[in-house]
DNA sequence: GCGACAG
DNA sequence: ATCTTGTCGC
């Protein structure tokens, strides 16, 4: 009913995709030109068999990787966990989240993937198609494609093949852990998103903007932080 | 037909 | 995704 909210609820799969291939032809995915200053790090959190679900966006200073900045929003969906259309259930809520940040990030690095998917409409293509924002997905396991292993170094990185062409990598983010898996959403190239993450990976398995979303969604969803837009003094917090 | 399958 | 204690490896 309103028409700056998105609604996914009601859609039947069918139609989902139908969504998927209209959004597709809006995904851009030429080298990042302009520098980077901030990263925001996009994820969702909620309790089991809950409707509501608990969307965070959070900014960090892309120079020290340090928290200047948070979003958060409690939310509810109907719209089911379906691989390969996580979008429908979590893109709503991560909107509203965007909507309440006054100066937007230059980079949304989203849970999940970007056009490393059956469509190449992953959450991170998604929802950088509906906002035309600059995104990538940082995803914990894989989805689409296929992918060998990584050298155990921090930083080696293979790729993730469709048939010959590359879809996204397969990124070693620590020293001996399982990789993640990364690929462009939108205005970048499969190598930024490379860059990038490999730039934003710290001494954790998760690159600190989806590390910080993780934790500080969860913050969220358990009271210990309030819903809206908040900045974090300098030396503050953490 | 069977297996795979982000969060 | 979330629920959870111990346990194994570096």
């Amino acid at each position: 009913m309103n028409e700056n909210t998105t609604h996914y609820d009601d859609l039947n799969l069918a139609e989902a995709k139908e969504i998927q291939n209209e959004l597709r032809d809006k995904i851009n995915l030429d080298p990042l030109i302009s520098p980077i200053t901030t990263i925001a790090g996009a994820d969702i959190s909620l309790n089991r068999f809950s409707e509501i679900i608990f969307a965070g966006i959070v900014i960090l200073r892309y120079s020290d990787l340090q928290p200047i900045a948070y979003s958060m929003v409690e939310s509810k969906t109907s719209f089911p966990y379906v691989p390969g259309f996580l979008a429908f259930r979590e893109v709503p809520a991560l909107v509203q989240a965007l909507q309440q940040i006054p100066v937007k990030p230059d980079v949304f690095m989203i849970d999940g993937h970007g056009i490393a998917h059956p469509r190449r409409m992953g959450i991170a293509a998604h929802f950088g198609a509906l906002t035309g924002t600059v995104t990538m997905g940082c995803a914990k396991n894989i989805l689409f494609g296929k992918w060998h292993e990584p050298g155990i170094q921090k930083g080696d990185y293979r790729p993730i093949m469709n048939k010959e062409e590359v879809i996204g990598y397969a990124l070693r983010s620590k020293f001996k852990t399982n990789p993640v898996f990364i690929s462009p959403g939108n205005r970048m190239s499969l190598n930024d998103s490379l860059d990038i993450a490999i730039r934003c990976a710290g001494n954790y398995r998760l690159p600190e903007p989806t590390r910080r979303a993780h934790e500080f969604v969860n913050l969220f969803r358990t009271g210990k932080l309030k819903e809206g837009y908040h900045e974090l003094t300098p030396q503050l917090l953490f």
